[in-house]
DNA sequence: ACATTTTTGTGTTTAAAAACATCTTTTGCT
DNA sequence: AGCAAAAGATGTTTTTAAACACAAAAATGT
């Protein structure tokens, strides 16, 4: 178990739009999980109880769909909030949360979130952007995943996962490594079809594997096949 | 012209969550705008400098893919607010919007709705519930517009239209009539294959056509189509 | 009213990606 | 270490939908 007093000092904004009283607040109901590589976080249908904020780790929201098989719609990164859109809509979450590789977590009851929010419009205003920020790339993602071809979608599965996560001190390996089904259920496509045109990428030199581990060779071919297919 | 005076009165949540003061404010600076059928409201790329109010009439906000192919992301019904995510996220338009049918809007300057927003929590707590919604919404537009098949997602973009917009008095006849390409637009296909698809509905006595009005007459059947093709 | 353009409808061909099958390698477990 | 299960790799077949081509109908402008 972490100590929360270490813990809140690393939440951005709700650390320092508070007041003393507040953030007392904050740290008297806030608790913090740890969770394995590929552990839930919450599912489908589950009713959100309390915000999240991934304080270090790495996590995906996903949607189940047909026959089995899940498409990425968002990941998170630390230090960043997550699980509060379906609490601010009043719903259950429509998507389901795992541990893309240990993390850990601390969560505050929603209601006293919606309490500070009521309190304090730089709180407010720090959600809005956020919410607004995640429906632009929400509305992007939709066009390049319907509308890109495979190699297209998968360079741009890659270059994504380099600006959400960035890379090693190599300045070119991804600092994730996702399996082969993570990668298929980020980009649209069948396991068996990521694993076949990663090849195609490593026989191009767009990029180079090892294991798991994704190294970038030609950002710039790499983008261009992300635009042009 | 509209007479503005007329049309506060019509805004949701902006009338009646706002003081007399406020209210008076947004008057003098409020604008009033017709749209003909199809006519460009705003483009991708532009900076956003208004809160967009659809008081009467149908709204498509959509982008534009790969080889002239638009992708609907969302659509605006009356009365609702649209136009405001890119201005909260400080981005410029990431999407165009056109009417779908000839439409009215109201026009107030985003600067003055973010002071508004950092006065009064209700509001802010109004913009932040839409935009969850949305990006719910979005979320879940991704999964099935990219998991389901021709016939589910046609299915589900005419499930979709009616949810959006209603049907008229005899119950089952959408209140929109759409082109073929807008139909298509909104289902991630060409337009040949909406044409074709929507044939085979018809002779599936799941609608019938009518030029462009569709009518629905099996929902249940249709429901089950969207969900497993 | 008539010519022109746009929209709708349909058949055919081609390309893309899923499904399937099989095998190898790696990983996790006790 | 040894076994089982999971993940990765690759070739083949089948399905799906896009692309293309053309005709008919409807809408639009003069």
């Amino acid at each position: 178990m972490i100590k929360r007093e270490e813990v809140l000092g690393k939440l951005p904004d709700l650390d320092n739009l508070l007041t003393p009283g507040e953030r007392e607040q904050v740290l008297k109901e806030m608790q913090v999980h740890a969770y394995r590589k590929n552990e839930p976080i919450y599912s489908e249908g589950d009713k959100p109880s309390h915000l999240l904020c991934l304080i270090s780790g790495k996590v995906k929201i996903y949607k189940d769909g047909v026959g089995g098989r899940a498409q990425i719609v968002r990941v998170v990164n630390a230090v960043e909030y997550f699980g509060y859109r379906a609490a601010f809509s009043d719903e259950n979450y429509i998507t389901a949360a795992a541990a893309f590789e240990s993390s850990v977590i601390a969560t505050i009851p929603i209601d006293l979130i919606r309490q500070l929010i009521m309190r304090n419009p730089q709180l407010a205003w720090f959600f809005l952007r956020r919410l607004a920020k995640a429906l632009g790339r929400s509305d992007a993602r939709t066009v390049n995943l319907t509308q890109k071809h495979i190699r297209g979608r998968l360079a741009e599965s890659i270059l994504f996962l380099k600006e959400s996560y960035g890379v090693e001190e190599d300045g070119c390996t991804l600092s994730i490594s996702p399996s082969r089904e993570d990668m298929a259920n980020l980009s649209n496509m069948t396991t068996s079809n990521a694993i076949r045109t990663l090849s195609v990428f490593v026989q191009e030199k767009l990029i180079s594997l090892d294991g798991r581990r994704i190294k970038i060779l030609d950002e710039p071919a790499l983008q261009k096949t992300s635009r042009i297919g």
